[in-house]
RNA sequence: UGGCCUAUGGUGUAACUGGCAACACAUCUGGUUUUGGUCCAGAAGAGUCUAGGUUCGAAACCUAGUAGGCCAACCA
């Protein structure tokens, strides 16, 4: 037995580091953060599936903590939205949490910073704190707050907790070094009066905590391990350790704050506000529309959930920019599609055809292997009678030999059924092909082992039978944009690069096995793509997300 | 006039931590095939941002430069 030895990628580094040396195996413990104020994309699946899958990897516990610290922009909904996307994706969280939870706690420890110098309550304006900031490369001033008693503190962020000032009138601020060279340092505000309703605490606080005195003491309470962010919050991280370091004493295990580089999807864009608009303006239809790189469009599109983990998990984590083609996003759903989906055949383009010595009124029931991948899959029934729909694309009354499809005078197995050969058209007055009239081998019928059914055709050709065919909705998607990086270009608007054909609405003629079909069933029409059964889909009207298409090796036409 | 992060085929990651660059996607060939899918075999494509340095030996370490990114919300 050999075992193939994987490389580590650099968070799995850092934790194998961490476990040789003051870490143990049980002291692991992950978390996903989201704050809940919007859907899910798949740059959180990414993530989601790095926090969730080193939680798998290491056997450790992973909570789905919602950092909910700001209530102007935070709703239920988004909580709710997000647990199902997570579960959708296959991950089982250990603890639901909410920093909300963690209010009177942080409170508490606010207080004892105020007690030892560490805080203070600044009473100036936005703007005035700003202009003392300093810049990148000039060091900030000291507010004339700065040294109020720790006696007035502590009564004006009492008096601030209890709504008795005005929202802009304090706030909380840390007091470290207003002329570090890392300006998160420079006094940064821990609470701000918001006189507003949470969606947890309701009216409960009149202050809320900002993000970093609310994130490192959430994973301290929840003893949290690592807790990895992406690479904006670098800077951050002095201060994250500045703030656990005070809450907690020596010998507590402390969390780990690293970061990694955000993955970006090409063709797409991924920005809450940027997602927005593309609804608001009826770009796309909703935020779960299939074109839209949200987990819920990525689902209503096809994608299954094992799909975008393998890609999560194949595209790797790094400190670099990047931009990952979706190409390789689509090869993952291939993929997966390829070894579950069903096969069935529907035709996008029908052109009929009819077979003149099949005996008119009659019909025969042919099997068909649900999937040649999977033999366990079974095999379903489909109807062949004297006329059916074949793809315009696949006839041609003449062609060169490149061309393994019908032709005048040439043969081509009818998948699943028998083979026929091209005698005849009939065009209307322009010379437009109305129908192609063939004949078919009787003794070719598939699986019945004559010689005459096992001999080699040029092309296999996909159908339906136009007296059983099943008229259904096809929504051709492809991608949102005609670009790589939609928002690499300054002078341009992002929109102006969004794909006119992202969306082609079609009818298609399937075959009767799909009636029942239901909302989230994949199949794979046969030589043409995955293909979901969308939520507007009803018994008498079928809607077909395609997921994506096969991928075509014949580059010719 | 600063601090920090990053730089490897077209794309994304590797290189057992110093021993002449690997894997996947994409691309191209050929084979198989009742899906021009899958599968199989193969090809092409980087000498690792630049210049120095350390070393028997550098993608890796050091220095400088260049390029890109991040940092001055009562957002997260």
């Amino acid at each position: 037995m050999s075992e193939e030895k994987k490389s580590l990628n650099f968070i799995e580094q850092i934790i194998e580091e961490d476990l040789k040396t003051d870490y143990k195996a049980s002291d692991l413990k992950f978390r996903f953060p989201p704050e809940p104020n919007g859907f899910l994309h798949i740059g959180h699946a990414s993530s989601i599936c790095l926090n969730f899958g080193l939680g798998l990897k290491y056997n450790a516990p992973v909570n789905l903590r919602f950092d909910d610290t700001n209530p102007l922009k935070e709703e239920t909904v988004y909580v709710e939205s997000i647990k199902s996307d997570v579960q959708w994706l296959g991950f089982e969280w250990a603890q639901e949490c909410y920093a909300s939870d963690y209010f009177q706690q942080l409170y508490d420890w606010a207080v004892e910073l105020i007690k030892a110098g560490d805080a203070y309550v600044d009473s100036q304006s936005s703007e005035e704190m700003a202009s003392q900031k300093g810049t990148p490369t000039q060091p900030g001033t000291a507010s004339p707050y700065r040294k109020r008693s720790v006696e007035e503190n502590l009564a004006l962020f009492e008096a601030m907790k209890n709504g008795e000032t005005g929202e802009k009138a304090h706030v909380l601020r840390a007091k470290i070094d207003m002329a570090s060279p890392n300006m998160i340092m420079r006094d940064p505000v821990m609470y701000r009066c918001l006189h507003k309703a949470h969606h947890r605490t309701g009216n409960d606080w009149m202050i809320y905590p900002m993000y970093d005195w609310a994130h490192g003491e959430s994973d301290f309470i929840e003893s949290v391990s690592h807790s990895f962010c992406t690479l904006e919050f670098l800077p951050h991280r002095e201060l994250y350790n500045w703030f656990v370091k005070r809450v907690s004493k020596t010998g507590d295990l402390v969390p780990k704050q690293r970061e990694f580089a955000r993955r970006n999807l090409s063709h797409t864009v991924v920005s809450k506000r940027k997602l927005a608009q593309l609804v608001e303006q009826s770009i796309v239809n909703s935020w779960d529309d299939p074109r839209m790189p949200t987990i819920s469009g990525l689902r209503r599109r096809g994608y299954t959930p094992e799909s975008i983990r393998t890609f999560a998990e194949s595209i790797g984590i790094g400190k670099r920019e990047n931009m990952i083609d979706v190409a390789h996003l689509e090869f993952c759903v291939r993929d997966d599609l390829n070894k579950k989906a069903t096969r069935v055949m529907g035709v996008m383009d029908p052109l009929k055809v009819v077979i003149t010595n099949y005996p008119e009124g009659k019909e025969e029931w042919l099997s068909a292997e649900n999937n040649p991948e999977d033999e366990s899959a079974g095999e379903h029934e489909v109807p062949f009678s004297r006329e059916m729909y074949i793809e315009q694309e696949d006839f041609r009354e003449e062609a060169n030999r490149k061309f393994f499809r019908l032709k005048l005078g040439k043969e081509v197995r009818l998948k699943n059924a028998y083979i026929i050969k091209a005698e005849d058209v009939v065009k209307d007055e322009n010379g437009t092909i109305l129908e192609v009239h063939c004949t078919y081998d009787s003794e070719s019928k598939s699986g019945s082992g004559t010689e005459a059914s096992q001999r080699k055709v040029k092309g296999t050709l996909h159908w339906v039978s136009i007296p059983h065919a099943i008229e259904a909705e096809v929504r051709l998607y492809d991608r949102l944009f005609t670009v790589e990086d939609p928002t690499a270009d300054k002078e341009k608007d992002f929109l102006d690069f969004v794909n006119p054909e992202s969306l082609e609405v079609g009818k298609a003629y399937v075959e009767p096995y799909l009636k029942s079909a239901k909302a989230e069933d994949k199949f794979q029409f046969q030589r043409i793509g995955y293909f979901c059964v969308d939520r507007d889909s009803t018994l008498d009207h079928l809607v077909f997300n395609r997921t994506v298409t096969l991928r075509d090796n014949w580059k010719n036409k």
